[in-house]
DNA sequence: TCATTATATCCGGCTTGACATATATGTCCC
DNA sequence: GGGACATATATGTCAAGCCGGATATAATGA
């Protein structure tokens, strides 16, 4: 791990942050924190899809993960060197701009309301802030 | 092209950032127009590689070429569209931070400011400085 | 002919998606 | 408590495709 260079470790960053997927799930997850059922309700996509770019986030170091009960919250992992953290924070900054992105935000907003919209979602944790 | 909706145009903008290669490319074009020739002597990196880089970032749309004699001149292309620019500028910004982007762009100075250091590149054109 | 740059090809490895399946936890009910 | 069952999440496997490196070679210009 820190065998690798700053110039790897920005490309790596880089790579995480090259799949729909995980930009979508990286924006969901910008200042929150998130349960893995939201994210297959609002992407749309089949679990394994989303468990599998979990994964990868996770292998590089991007996300951290707090288990409660049957649920499992994810949650950005902010590197130590501040470049890496002014070069995540900029793309994530980019996102924003994004109209799916911001509709992705607003069945977030939507699901957290009225979670009676989400019968498969009844019962699941409610998306809580958090400090980067 | 236009097809594409912006998250993905935006994903395989970080595409293209994924590769340390490409980042060291970018990084000294940024707000520069770089002949092929430097990047061989300054990366320290077979040609074809090279090239071969250049022309993912070419079909990428990301960078723009002019032919001057047998040298070809390499300059970053900036998207029209304001937020693919803005991630884009933050992605180069956060490359300054790096210490081997730093070095690079110090050889750069150095081949232009003493072409007799480097006999390979006798003759070659100075990188100019471009707006963005 | 030499220098510069681009391309073609082969190969190994990684990524991704789809599907099936495993694991873990919670709930209900006896 | 303990089994049966449902739900949430992860993983194994396979196939397809892309990426990057290396080498050789072509194309272009002086």
């Amino acid at each position: 791990m820190t065998a690798k260079g700053r110039t790897e470790q920005l490309a790596q960053i880089f790579t995480a942050l090259s799949d729909p997927t995980r930009l979508r799930i990286l924006n969901l997850l910008n200042g929150r924190e998130v349960c893995v059922c939201y994210f297959v309700e609002i992407l749309k996509e089949p679990q394994p899809k989303i468990s599998r770019h979990l994964a990868y986030l996770r292998s590089a170091g991007m996300v951290a993960t707090r288990k409660e009960g049957k649920w499992v919250h994810y949650s950005i992992a902010w590197p130590e060197e501040k470049d890496l953290r002014k070069a995540l924070s900029a793309a994530l900054r980019a996102l924003e701009d994004d109209r799916k992105m911001q509709a992705d935000l607003r069945q977030l907003e939507t699901a957290c309301c009225s979670p009676q919209k989400f019968v498969t979602l009844e019962g699941a944790p409610v998306p809580a802030r958090a400090a980067e």
